[in-house]
DNA sequence: TTGTATGCGTTATCAT
DNA sequence: ATGATAACGCATACAA
């Protein structure tokens, strides 16, 4: 006799089935079982509709198929699209993904692992910007973009050969005097190596380059004021701009146009991450692509694999130039 | 004595602090307790860094401050935002979000929605495409953009609303021969009375209006030869179009561009949904907006408002107008 | 092969 | 006010 208003447990099928409860839990494990006993078991789930409670089950096996991941929101693309594969990634293995939207926000950030860590999640993904996150030592982490210390895989595209790949590409498309523009967190994370990466592409084919880098504004007009200090008599002083992100090529592209210059006649530009409109259309600049689903198996890989000997600190994926664009179009 | 290589227990607390269990329970759950005894009790909770298990607390109490997010991914820009908002209005309510992306499988959406019950969620929210879905009746259920059956209400923007402010807006920047363009689903949901809308509109401001609309394809041939079709002289019948989607729009922006039509000049265009470029940027053209932040709202409310004498079938929350480039610019 | 009993971590109802 | 104990739903070791 199920009680109202409630969900039908082992015990209400085992009754129905007129069996004992731990054939139930058999037949729903699907361990050994009778075939008759078996048979009168699956009518009474059946006819109940029962579900496991997976929470008990949980409890129990000390294990809930369920992680979490943390990432500011899933508004930017980036982070849409990790969300995406990471969940497709999860799913895959029957594994349910708890979402964690930060919002930049430190304190969020810590209050999301302890909500975690209290959910009993099997592990955490993490891409955080919050250098003094506490995450207990029992709780398997992935960290995407940013070493968080040792123990902790991190998991990243090769961003400086991203940098280095974007200045090859403008020296293959005849720039000779560059600029790198550059925004975002001052952390010391991956990202920041798209700048190192690109300085040695630079050097490597002669190209002549600038750099202009602000840490964490939200102000882009910098930006607009450095391009015009290197404007004279209506030409840039640059023929190919690498900017950090697709985001900022955008901003770029249109402070371009308000200075009068044609892209990519006048000067090339070259963006990073690979995003595109409506997720699935085409990008919105000539880019330097990050393997985000990739990067989304990586880390489920990394986070669920018990018995690996040693957790890589470091893992890089492999970045590839895409056109979109802003660039001459290469043959 | 905590047992190696797992998370700390309440009884574990107890002992450390030379307790009783039920003591740790109320100071964990802020019930009045003697201030000798909280203190005992606090510390041990920072020694050992103990947190409650939330499986254990949901077994008790059946109830598990989890809801279920069902969405065909999070790469599209509108679901996105939706995923965002939703995290946050449940965040907002200490809840938790167990994120289920179906990628449009109805197999996949049955199958999220076991899990989710199995997971004891304590409600679910809904944007799917299966017209058969199976959900439990004692399962709190919010859908979005479709109407799933009695007992439970639908949240959406004013479709109908939208597509009437689109023709009227065309009707008011001076276009006088109008299309409207559709593909997705056919089934019979919310973002289909944007035609009926759009109709109207033209209606009732004289406008004369041709349709196109293709039922859940992939190729977007058809528009162009529609459009194509149109031509005369080099010159488009149409002087303004509304497409279903902003990303529609986008696309049939590309085929006028190559049909040799300037937008806005020789033709406007108007998008539905008002998605912005890298979430936070530009519209990527002149749309209605849909209200992101109060649909996510109003889903929370309405799912974790328990004693809410009766449940609204229908919510339709008002849409408005942004420039965005592809129409002329109004004073 | 099937049934019974115990414990997972927590809360709540009791006595004390 | 505090401590002992039962119960939540399930899995499993053990007994039948």
């Amino acid at each position: 006799m199920q009680k109202e208003n409630s969900a039908p447990t082992m015990k209400d099928v085992a009754k129905e089935a007129g069996v004992a409860l731990g054939t139930v839990s058999k037949v729903v494990n699907g361990l050994p079982v009778g075939d008759s006993y078996r048979i009168r078991v699956e009518e009474a789930i059946q006819k109940l509709n029962y579900q496991v409670n997976s929470y008990a089950q949980g409890l129990k096996a000390n294990k809930t198929y369920t992680i979490a991941l943390l990432i500011p929101n899933t508004v930017d693309p980036f982070y849409a699209s990790l969300t995406h594969h990471i969940n497709m990634a999860l799913l895959k293995r029957k594994y349910r993904m708890l979402l964690c939207a930060t919002d930049f926000d430190p304190k969020q950030e810590q209050e999301y692992i302890s909500m975690a860590q209290q959910n009993k999640v099997d592990g955490i993904i993490g891409l955080t910007y919050n250098p003094a996150l506490m995450v207990a030592e029992n709780t398997p982490f992935v960290a995407i973009d940013r070493s968080m210390g040792p123990g902790i895989p991190c998991v990243a595209c090769d961003n400086f050969a991203g940098g280095q790949l974007a200045a090859e590409k403008l020296a293959d498309l005849g720039c000779k005097n560059v600029a790198f523009l550059r925004t975002g967190s001052a952390l010391i994370n991956e990202p920041n190596k798209r700048k190192a990466g690109f300085e040695t592409g630079c050097l490597s084919r002669g190209l002549s380059y600038e750099m202009k880098i602000l840490d964490d504004v939200d102000s882009y007009e910098e930006f607009e004021m450095f391009l015009s200090e290197h404007m004279e008599n209506g030409k840039l002083a640059f023929d190919g701009i690498f900017c950090v992100t697709d985001r900022l090529a955008c901003l770029v592209l249109k402070m371009l146009h308000k200075l009068g210059q044609r892209v990519p006649e006048d000067v090339q530009l070259i963006g990073f991450d690979g995003i595109r409109a409506f997720g699935t259309l085409d990008y919105h600049c000539s880019t330097i692509v990050q393997p985000v689903p990739e990067i989304a198996e990586m880390c489920v890989e990394l986070l669920l694999r018990e018995n690996m000997l040693v957790k890589p600190p470091l893992v890089c994926l492999p970045v590839t130039y895409a056109y979109g664009g802003t660039t001459l179009e290469t043959q």
